[in-house]
DNA sequence: CCGTCCGGTTGATCCAGATCAGGGCGGGTC
DNA sequence: GACCCGCCCTGATCTGGATCAACCGGACGG
């Protein structure tokens, strides 16, 4: 029922996947797996993603399930991990890293629907097919487990689709949020929530202050924001010039009066 | 686990809730319920959305649960049904009529998230707060369900949880082109897509043409769209214009070439 | 070391859609 | 009947952000 049509049980891991799909950058786009001689028992548990995602409805006695359904792989920046409309095949818990999820119109136009982090899970695909592509913007370390895996799972421990059903809702809240951004807010506001809605995810600097890290292109920050790279970066002048912000570095900005940021968004 | 944190009891009715908020139109807004008298086991036996939503779920053998957890509702049109912010008491299944669904910002920019029609669940939340308000668009008919009795229902029936995935699933898919479209596509390509994938939705003509029916306000669609309702009125000039569509009435639209609107959305 | 490339920034210009303004029409009330 | 009020449509004008173009600096490979 749950991801309605059974996934047919094809082996073709992402890694194969990774290779087969034709290379967006120049840069290499090689993958491999990692880990595979350490005892199955064990691997779960040492799991730094073991409380979040999926794996957190699971009890300790539980990992030798876990560990068996599963299989970490080490991907690349610029790495493809699904492809949007391939046949779903497995999902993925992402353990390191970032990934960028995205959806392509004919004609090229990419729009952003969310990054992803350590805990979230992607892949999870109502129909047969994979709704967005999802690619890795540094390097990776994600869990692959096969769709019939997860529903045996699933079957087995309850709890499993009780978290999954808190996950999505949790999804579908954001994504409601980025609706509401998109289909209203201006460009200053869009880039004040957005470095809001980050910086409540993450460790603010030794001194206190609140601070986001931007891996990704800004590109990529403006597919996310339904703004081009250009207007992106007059935003962010605008707010260092009021002082709400400091950019620190390419990929690192402090916040420095979230209060501003707030009344702007 | 699924919704988050356990929902508390309050016995507040929406019926009760409708006369609490001011009404935003001075058009009435009563409420009353309807059909209290009947057979409590034969009221959900009879209803036009049983197979559809999460009575859908349960089998025939479990219909007395489902109608002694659930009331149903008569509204008129621009009732509120759930406010967003407010404490989520109950969820509702639509039975008859068209809602929609929407966010709010501080000053008072609104952005439509959904309609919601006959079979749709609204009122789901992942906090205790409702994400969006929830306010009828013609004279309605919902079935009212406490979260505590949903809770049970799920206990007792792990099948409605296993539907609740399933049709959170397909929402946030829904979200996610919405993003899409919000994000990347221009006034055009928004409006050709809006009636193309209401037309899926329809049933055609006694001629066999498809048609679609708009019983909201254009401020509505517009709002949904992320449009102004003037933006609204020219793109559809447009269309008719290039003979893609024909406006039966104000509410209504026949589709003369699906493949026309394909071709701009 | 010097090109080259790529991401980011800035300035100049353009345009899709917002905003402003006016008018028509149908349904409601008195 | 006359009036009012929402809703819709249309035209004129404005503007926020896109687009076009140029430049800068760091990372790379030779």
């Amino acid at each position: 029922m749950t991801f309605s049509v059974a996934a047919t049980a094809t082996a073709a891991t992402a890694a194969a996947m990774a290779t087969i799909v034709p290379p967006p950058a120049p840069t290499a786009t090689r993958t491999h797996e990692s880990r595979a001689a350490e005892p199955v028992t064990g691997r779960c548990a040492g799991c730094s993603a073991r409380s979040k995602g999926l794996c957190g409805a699971l009890t300790t006695g539980d990992l030798p399930d876990l560990s068996a359904a599963s299989r970490p792989l080490d991907l690349l920046s610029a790495t493809p991990v699904v492809m949007e409309g391939e046949e779903a095949t497995a999902v993925f818990t992402v353990m390191s890293g970032m990934l960028k999820l995205y959806k392509t119109l004919p004609d090229g136009r990419q729009q952003i629907t969310g990054f992803a982090t350590a805990g979230d899970v992607i892949g999870l695909a109502v129909g047969t097919g994979y709704a967005y592509t999802a690619e890795t913007v540094t390097a990776s370390t994600v869990c692959r487990m096969s769709r019939t895996a997860l529903h045996r799972l699933m079957e087995r421990h309850p709890a499993v689709q009780g978290r999954l059903l808190a996950m999505t809702s949790v999804e579908l809240s954001a994504a409601q949020d980025q609706i509401l951004l998109l289909g209203c807010k201006t460009a200053m506001e869009r880039v004040s929530s957005f470095l809001l809605a980050l910086s409540r995810r993450s460790r603010p600097l030794a001194d206190g202050t609140p601070s986001v890290f931007l891996p990704m292109p800004k590109v990529d920050i403006g597919a996310y924001l339904g703004l081009r790279p250009e207007t992106l970066s007059r935003v962010l002048r605008k707010l260092e010039e009021a002082g709400a912000i400091t950019r620190l570095s390419n990929d690192r900005i402090r916040i420095e009066n979230p209060a501003a940021l707030e009344a702007t968004a």
